[in-house]
DNA sequence: GTGATGACGTCTT
DNA sequence: CAAGACGCCATCA
């Protein structure tokens, strides 16, 4: 059609890292083709450091691909991010990365 | 409308 | 998988 976007990207990814569910994370590339583009993982971390405290975002959800959180300026607080994922239960790796095979989120259509 | 930005991803070394 | 370079693509100035 010729209206795709009923408000924006973001407001779609906003929606889905929403409904992130705790103690799951989510990678930025996953968000992006949920939202509908695939390749747009980079305006997924836009979105996050767009959005506002008030939304309640649980964008310390959204990882990387790797496992890496994000940078230390995106947060309050350098280990901010790492301390909400350990509350989730969360575990971390010895390089400090997430364990993606054991807490990445996995979608379904009713979530969407 | 053009140019620059960037909380990524993939390829190559 | 580590580090660097390029590409992608919506938003901002």
């Amino acid at each position: 059609m010729t209206t795709p976007d009923l408000q924006s990207f973001f407001a779609r990814i906003y929606r889905l890292v929403a409904k992130i569910p705790a103690g799951r994370v989510a990678t930025y590339g996953q968000i992006a083709a949920l939202a509908g583009s695939p390749r747009a993982a980079r305006q997924v971390g836009y979105a996050m450091a767009r959005a506002k405290a008030e939304w309640q975002l649980p964008c310390h959800r959204v990882v990387n691909k790797l496992g890496a959180l994000a940078p230390e300026h995106a947060f309050d607080s350098p280990d901010w991010q790492r301390f909400l994922l350990q509350q989730e239960g969360i575990t971390f790796l010895e390089n400090g990365r997430i364990n993606l095979k054991r807490h990445l989120w996995q979608p379904e259509a009713d979530q969407i």
